[in-house]
DNA sequence: TTGTACGCGTTATCAA
DNA sequence: TTGATAACGCGTACAA
């Protein structure tokens, strides 16, 4: 088992100095064709290459980018990561990941682990519990110490960072007035509590559809799910719920819902209760799932354009870590994703 | 914007040496009450913490394993992400990913970038382009630096390392066992071209199966798909051959599918067909996914476990990291992770 | 009780 | 053309 071999062992078999190996590898016109040849031969054959610790000590750069997720379990955001690692590959970067579970503390730790010096920045969607505290010290810490910040989907209005969001008031909007478009005249929705920025957002633009249309707002029609606790692993709960939204409101006719799992499990609840989509109920979901492509009927959809959003969210932070000019006022901006109506069988 | 404060600026301020400041701070016997507290006070006032890259370089370890995977937006991948993640950070470790896209030349640059001094060790699944060309130097000359990795699902034999996997061969007999049992005379397999490993030994099983039970191998019923392409962007095609399949051997009464995807394909082809699943057909997948749960009707599938897999990862590459006897001959272990036949509506 | 020196692997600067 | 030295930040053996 040979370790990895070091300039100072080259110098050492070649009988000359580190530096001049080092100036060698580099291709320095200071150094003799004669040595360099010899050099980079041997270098070769032993297949020399930097160590990337030593680097970015040297150079205070580790050419790391931090992602802190809620959950990776999740479509939405293993795409995001998906984009976040194809541009950062491209650029020279690699990405390091930590998952908060949805959770303030483990959140804070994750970020103090990662910000003492492995990356250069992050890229973050903020978990449930943060936004229920609405405690983001830890993201102003780490921000006052030079390390940049990217926030998407789930960010903090009150944090003053770059942001790559969709418009997910307009969306739901959008969506909404399709589906009063298609003829529904009792739509509910199917949201989260309002701590969730998304989920209130995207609850006004529900209104909002409604109200331009001239349509009549009806607060049984809004359920609030508390998903505090794990909805995936408590379906009967969320599907009673639904059931009992649908026996209190006979006259839906159309559902939108905030997230995938909320519009499959009210498909199936119709399901149960015989209602026939498309013909008796429409539904449009707001995500990026697979779940949706493969549903019977497949499930139209406000797609969020996961990867996109990685992609901008990296370009947005790789650009900040390599801008040289030492600007007084530092300007954050905050992209907008445009969503797309994916029109699959549940809406006619 | 204060940089992160280092040693040498808290001596600087209280006027002692880096030293002192250094073994103040890990509470040594050597330094006096007044100074500890002294230095104490302040690392905390500035939120002092060590910096990892320095200490990764002057420990030579850096605490971070480096996970790499053919894909990322793949329910299986992600929950092995997720367990490797849960017991890394249990154990004091950071999780870098690296995304090889099934090609080989990827898994390899991949490697390398994280083997110079970033990572203290690989856990990894080979990407299909690799099993293809069988060319696994790049594993062994990874190890030969004394970096150990971990393989885990997508194994090669050739190689000698820790690997986790399951039992492929005996999950698809136990699965296609049961589809005889439940009656099923003609059952069709759809699985994937020989090179990957998994599919083969899931056909083997399929095979031994139906031997047992004395049934007769019927050639037309093995449906090896070509997912060189993706399969996932060519759904067309894949269920173009499936329906052939269909019309060729109309006794067709089980399927068994070894990923997913396959598996939802056959439904929505039998589905077009007016084939009644399960009374007609009935279908078991091989996956851990979340399409089999929240498909109509709802697959039965052999679930793999995949956070399970990634925990048992992370704990032999981890126990290998921290293994201090030095042995003559290393030796390695094979996990085999018991897989669990979870009955849902597509068999009766 | 405190400080000096060294090494981890690299590069840049300056001296020979 | 080559080499010695310093520095990145830390911890520790040893000297004061």
């Amino acid at each position: 088992m040979k370790r990895k071999i070091t300039l100072k062992q080259i110098a050492k078999e070649l009988d000359v100095s580190i530096s001049t190996v080092s100036k060698a590898l580099r291709n320095s016109a200071e150094i003799s064709e004669d040595t360099k040849q010899k050099v980079q031969a041997f270098a070769k054959l032993y297949n020399y290459r930097p160590n990337n610790i030593a680097l970015s000590l040297k150079n205070r750069k580790t050419n790391t980018i931090g992602i802190i997720i809620p959950e990776i379990v999740h479509h939405f955001f293993s795409k995001v990561i998906q984009g976040v690692e194809t541009v950062a590959n491209k650029r020279g970067y690699n990405v390091i990941i930590g998952l908060s579970n949805e959770s303030f503390s483990k959140e804070v730790i994750n970020m103090e682990m990662l910000a003492n010096g492995s990356i250069d920045g992050f890229i973050l969607s903020i978990s449930k519990e943060t936004l229920l505290m609405q405690d983001y010290h830890h993201f102003n810490e780490t921000m006052s110490q030079g390390m940049p910040i990217v926030m998407f989907d789930r960010v903090a209005n009150e944090i003053q960072c770059d942001k790559v969001i969709v418009d997910d008031f307009k969306s739901a909007k959008k969506a909404v007035t399709k589906l009063i478009e298609n003829g529904c005249k009792s739509i509910a929705i199917i949201t989260t509590k309002d701590y969730i920025n998304v989920g209130r957002l995207r609850t006004q633009g529900y209104l909002e559809a409604l109200e331009n249309n001239k349509m009549p707002l009806t607060s049984s029609l809004i359920l609030k799910i508390d998903d505090s606790l794990d909805m995936e692993h408590n379906l009967a709960a969320l599907e009673n719920e639904i059931e009992q939204l649908f026996k209190d409101n006979k006259t839906i006719d159309g559902v939108f819902a905030v997230n995938e799992l909320y519009a499959l499990s009210a498909m199936k609840v119709a399901r149960k209760l015989n209602i026939k989509i498309p013909e008796d109920l429409q539904v449009i979901g707001f995500t990026d799932g697979v779940l949706s492509k493969h549903s019977t009927p497949s499930l139209t959809t406000v797609s969020q354009h996961g990867k996109l959003m990685g992609e901008k969210a990296a370009e947005l932070l790789i650009d900040k870590l390599e801008d040289q000019t030492e600007t007084e006022e530092e300007t954050f901006s905050t992209v907008v994703i445009e969503t797309e109506l994916v029109e699959r069988e549940t809406t006619i």
